[in-house]
DNA sequence: AACAAAGTTGACGCCTGCGTCACTTTCTGG
DNA sequence: CCAGAAAGTGACGCAGGCGTCAACTTTGTT
């Protein structure tokens, strides 16, 4: 037995290769878009052979499968966990906004991924991307509404309402040098509680 | 010379060949993606030959280009005339809601075309997609905040906190059978006043 | 050490797109 | 009605992607 790591040689290669396979992806259909990417172009950024990715992915649709499974699984979760951990309606949306943007400014490269090929993830796995999220965020606003934390209201057009200006400050933040994550939050609770307050 | 219409026959045909060759772009950028798509795709969907596209666009790119451009003048031009008419700050924020959800449900194809194709429309021509968009709306707010009419705040935060929440909720809006403009642009603006107030 | 299983390699055949250009068809002005 | 100009046509040569597979290399096992 080898003593090198707690798994074998042949395993950590392939964890190895795939995600060297899913890193050059990344990179290129942030350059290329999706559409116009091809696995030539994403084999090209690995030093694996042709035939060696298709031992990984079927084709390179599931690598974009694979890619934006990861992103959502993560900032699902942590979106969410500040949300439950809050007390108050304000610790609600700035909780929630601060896990998301803090995201965003630790992974830039999963920005620039989603910001290119928005519309595709939509279209492909109908609506994982921004979709999922809108779906939570209404129903944590329901579970808030219920519990009396939040006025009523329609809570399908808030959600969208937030995730939809979440998304579009959030990439104004990260291209801002540097970054200020808690302004930012402080700017779009302003907004949404002032909203809430107005609608209530 | 022809009596048929004010123009020779030649100037009809290359018009309505122009027109063709927009409209099957339309089609396939929204079905396909852009990237995806080739010229054949595009051609196919006329009943031109290949050479003939060649006589009227140099490549795929300036057909985007193209249809981007009509689009954006379009948009713009009716939410800016809805905001320049407006004389109380309700007006400001529900005439430029409306205009511009009024555009959406009135052509659900680009509504298509745009939400496919955000991404590389973004990256390709840096920004006039949603950019323009929110510039305008930045100086609008700009010059509203000069002339009393709404609070001081983060322009730039706004206008994209604005647009983002539009876009998001309007595509919602789309999305439902029928859509209820009058119904999400008192929303949105319910939103957007009670951000004001809270700001100010 | 020797062998089988697992994994890697890249050349191969097929297919489709690109932009061009010699040729044909259509229009227009005289 | 005709001649020349304008526009349309599609086959052509080139380029590159796709997924496969027989040969090779590496790893784990006995």
């Amino acid at each position: 037995m080898g003593l090198k790591t707690a798994a074998g040689r042949r395993e950590r290669t392939k964890a190895a290769n795939r995600a060297a396979i899913l890193t050059a992806a990344r990179r290129v259909f942030i350059d290329l878009g999706y559409g116009a990417a091809s696995v030539r172009d994403i084999v090209r950024g690995t030093d694996l052979a042709t035939g060696t990715f298709y031992n990984y992915f079927p084709d390179k649709e599931s690598v974009l499968a694979a890619l934006v499974d990861e992103i959502g699984v993560e900032a699902r979760a942590r979106v969410r966990a500040a949300r439950m951990a809050a007390t108050t309606l304000e610790g609600f949306v700035a909780g929630g906004f601060r896990a998301y943007f803090e995201f965003l400014v630790e992974d830039p490269e999963t920005v620039a991924l989603m910001r290119r090929n928005a519309g595709t993830i939509r279209t492909k796995f109908d609506e994982p991307a921004l979709g999922a999220g809108i779906e939570e965020l209404r129903e944590d606003l329901e579970t808030a509404v219920r519990a009396g934390r939040v006025p009523p209201h329609d809570a399908d057009l808030m959600a969208a309402a937030m995730v939809g200006a979440g998304v579009e400050v959030g990439l104004l933040m990260v291209e801002r040098d540097p970054p200020d994550v808690e302004r930012t939050v402080a700017f779009v609770t302003n907004v949404f509680l002032g909203a809430f307050e107005r609608i209530g």
